[in-house]
DNA sequence: GGGGCTCGGGAAATAAGAGT
DNA sequence: ACTCTTATTTCCCGAGCCCC
């Protein structure tokens, strides 16, 4: 199997600014949309099958599906949380557009024609029904006020490996953090207000690689697992990434991921959820 | 002035209502 | 019954504000 792909095409899908506000102004990321944490979820889902031989399998045969925003609920606290991405066992849905490669599309996604082409040599995955969840995955991002993002950013981490849990004991629980190292950041909505003219953009700007670094610290304090007895991600996985979010490029930035912890890098966190997979649920 | 708690803006999702 | 419009809910995360 070839490395994964998934970061560049979350960079690559972002950087269309597929985003529209309610002025007509197209972001290439929005904090008041969940677009950029789908794109996330599909793009990892995409390096999990091409990762995973057990997966194809499962999805070959129907055995499982695929879930964006899914509704777990935690029986211990009696508590409902959506989560970004799962994979579960069900039935699957029989709809044109619940396929990942039809998400995908209709989600926008940019692929290369080589990264296509893989896609339309994988199995079909379908999006599933509420069912026994094997994997859950929630997607965050920190794009700017990076200091003011760590606590909350943490809570909600932290809470959503405990619902992971509270609902399907041996579920593998997984998160995803994009944080942003550009310097200057055009935020929408209050520092950008109503219809944006050309060359108006007012950025926010960030002492990098200072602040990306701390929001790195703070994820690595996130209790992390390695046997079902313990509490804690069984994978966790963080990107940094260059996003002006002025239309600019977006890139992956390789010199800052260089000083996160191998163990918590996007390839990292795609191999060990392929790995945990294929040991887990071999026998279903 | 740096760090962190928490509120709420606003897009998307969902539900409800209205029209054909 | 189906589509289109409007109201409600959900939920993500930016940033105001308070504390040290």
């Amino acid at each position: 199997m070839s490395t994964s792909l998934g970061e560049q095409i979350i960079a690559r899908t972002m950087q269309a600014g597929l985003v529209t506000d309610r002025h007509g102004n197209h972001w290439q990321y929005h904090s008041r949309s969940d677009h950029h944490s789908k794109t996330a979820c599909w793009a990892i889902m995409f390096d999990l099958l091409r990762s995973c031989h057990l997966l194809r399998k499962h999805a070959a045969e129907g055995k499982i599906g695929f879930g964006i925003n899914h509704e777990l609920r935690d029986f211990r606290v009696n508590r409902k949380k959506n989560l970004d991405l799962v994979v579960c066992v069900g039935q699957p849905l029989n709809e044109p557009k619940s396929s990942l490669a039809g998400y995908g599309a209709e989600m926008g996604i940019k692929l290369t024609a080589a990264e296509q082409r893989e896609l339309d040599l994988l199995p079909e995955l379908r999006r599933g029904t509420v069912s026994n969840v094997h994997l859950a995955l929630e997607a965050k991002a920190c794009m700017t006020e990076h200091g003011k993002a760590r606590p909350r950013l943490y809570d909600e981490l932290a809470s959503s490996f405990q619902a992971i849990h509270g609902d399907t004991n041996n579920a593998i629980a997984a998160a995803f953090v994009m944080i942003n190292t550009t310097e200057k950041f055009a935020s929408p909505s209050s520092r950008n207000p109503g219809r944006i003219r050309k060359g108006s953009l007012v950025f926010n700007a960030h002492k990098q690689p200072e602040v990306a670094l701390k929001v790195l610290e703070k994820m690595m304090e996130l209790p992390r697992r390695s046997d079902e007895k313990q509490a804690g991600f069984d994978a966790v996985g963080i990107s940094m990434i260059d996003c002006q979010n002025d239309g600019s490029r977006i890139t992956i930035n390789d010199a800052v991921n260089a000083q996160v912890s191998p163990i918590v890098r996007y390839d990292a966190l795609i191999q060990r959820l392929a790995h945990l997979y294929a040991t887990k649920f071999s026998s279903i």
